[in-house]
DNA sequence: TCGTTCGAAGTGGTCAGACCACCTGTCAAC
DNA sequence: GTTGACAGGTGGTCTGACCACTTCGAACGA
């Protein structure tokens, strides 16, 4: 090694074959490792950034910017005056993403809620067949909250949102509630607004309790029928909502923004 | 209730609007707000970081901070030496979230699968009735490439992905294929280990081409049932896979892991 | 004894300024 | 016209200090 020590400035590049960039990337990389060796586990906090940097011998801003890095995965939260700790709680994708996209992008609602409907669909089947007691409690239980807020549209929506976590819980497949419970997420401001217009909550609770029989009978292929049925109905809904307030302006030229015609793009494979 | 209101030392919080946490929450909604008002577009380079923090009043670091967090999202990506840049080319989330909760919630393969079954077979459906010559075009060249290269393995899995990615380009739905994609490349790693072993690749490709004739006929239907046969084997051949790996020593117990029993599991809502 | 208060220690959040590493366009030399 | 060196701009990193918040235990009071 010829560790003579004259000239040792960059002794610590030379330990590294990789020489990888991006003091941050190794942050999230150290992380990885150590979750996936089982060294850190959901809850867990994990050692001040002060000690952190020092272990793995970079500086402490760079240290932060791999922490804020997986923060912004979900798989981080740092509590100000107490530490940083490994996420707990049922797995879940943050919607900031896709909301971010969604507006980079101009999705349509439309485009959203279709999304929304083939995950939902596919979850209620998946439920009808996996469905353990106590999710059936709570879906019950939800069904019956909603009857109850009838006349509170926000409150309504809110165990609205709940019964159908209940049935992405209840299909036994962790990413696809993950998935779905993020484009929910995504959607919900929207949703608040057209709730509080509904008309006929009512026929909606009826919906959700035929779901959920449906489900506790194990009727996999009626109970995405129905949730398709039900589905669909509310995205009418949303839609004439959508125009009757985009259509208020007096502008002669309705930008025709729901307009659909095939881009070409350059494609940039990498 | 006796609310009488004799303490008020919780004020500071109505009296203070701003100045709220974080400061890189700050950029984020900041960065956010532009892009809603169309202000940046996707490709468009941000100012450069000395000047964006002094316009947004804050540190340079805090801005990084910020910046990073996006960059965390896919909203953004910085160039050393050249600068910070919206995204650009297709919507995508990235899929390093999701590994990372695969791997703090020790997610089952299978249950990736499941979940790329069920966003694959809508798909499916949805460009039976949507796609657009173009994306017929790219679709069957991917099917040619893939009867090419049968004894080329490695090579064979590229044009396998490109073309259940044109599936989903051709679905019209943006979100789903951003998804599907997101999953995708989650299993990218798996897929490649499998894919070495397989034996079939010729049966492999035939229903690709099945797909793709259903799929340009627009029948719908069985599009999406096609698909499903077609992800039923490759998850079958995975399976077996996975279990002559980790069923190699001599354990008289062959572990029924497929089994599938109602499994009762704290629900914790929040 | 029990409950409350308060303060010190620990931890994440922010700041400032400097320097390094890299990219890009320019312009001189060939 | 082509090539090469160079200078400016830009993101990446480091340092060390201070601020803001949480926590917990010791001192205090009832």
């Amino acid at each position: 090694m010829g560790r003579d020590g004259s000239i040792e400035l960059r002794s610590f590049q030379v330990v590294r074959p990789e020489k990888n960039g991006l003091m941050a990337e190794q942050v999230v990389i150290q992380v990885r490792a150590m979750i996936r060796e089982g060294e850190l586990r959901p809850g867990d906090r994990l050692p001040p950034e002060r000690e952190l940097s020092k272990r793995l011998g970079i500086s402490r801003a760079s240290l932060r910017h791999g922490l804020r890095f997986l923060a912004a995965m979900g798989v981080l939260t740092s509590r100000h005056g107490s530490g940083t700790y490994i996420a707990d709680g049922p797995p879940a994708l943050d919607s900031e993403p896709l909301r971010m996209l969604a507006e980079l992008h101009r999705f349509t609602p439309n485009e959203m809620f279709e999304a929304r409907k083939l995950l939902e669909v596919g979850l209620a089947g998946l439920a009808a067949r996996n469905a353990g007691d106590e999710h059936l409690a709570v879906m019950s239980e939800e069904v019956a909250e909603m009857y109850a807020t009838l006349d509170d549209p926000q409150e309504y929506l809110v165990h609205d949102i709940r019964f159908h976590r209940a049935i992405a819980a209840a299909s036994g497949n962790q990413i696809l509630a993950a998935l779905m419970n993020m484009v929910s997420t995504a959607m919900y401001e929207s949703r608040k607004a057209t709730v509080e217009r509904a008309t006929d909550l009512k026929e909606s609770a009826e919906f959700h309790r035929k779901i959920y029989r449906l489900i506790r009978a194990g009727k996999s292929e009626e109970a995405r029928f129905a949730m398709n049925e039900h589905l669909e109905l509310a995205q009418r809904a949303f839609e004439t909502e959508e125009l009757s307030i985009t259509t208020v302006p007096k502008n002669g030229k309705p930008s025709p923004a729901t307009r659909r015609k095939r881009r070409s793009r350059s494609a940039r494979a990498t």
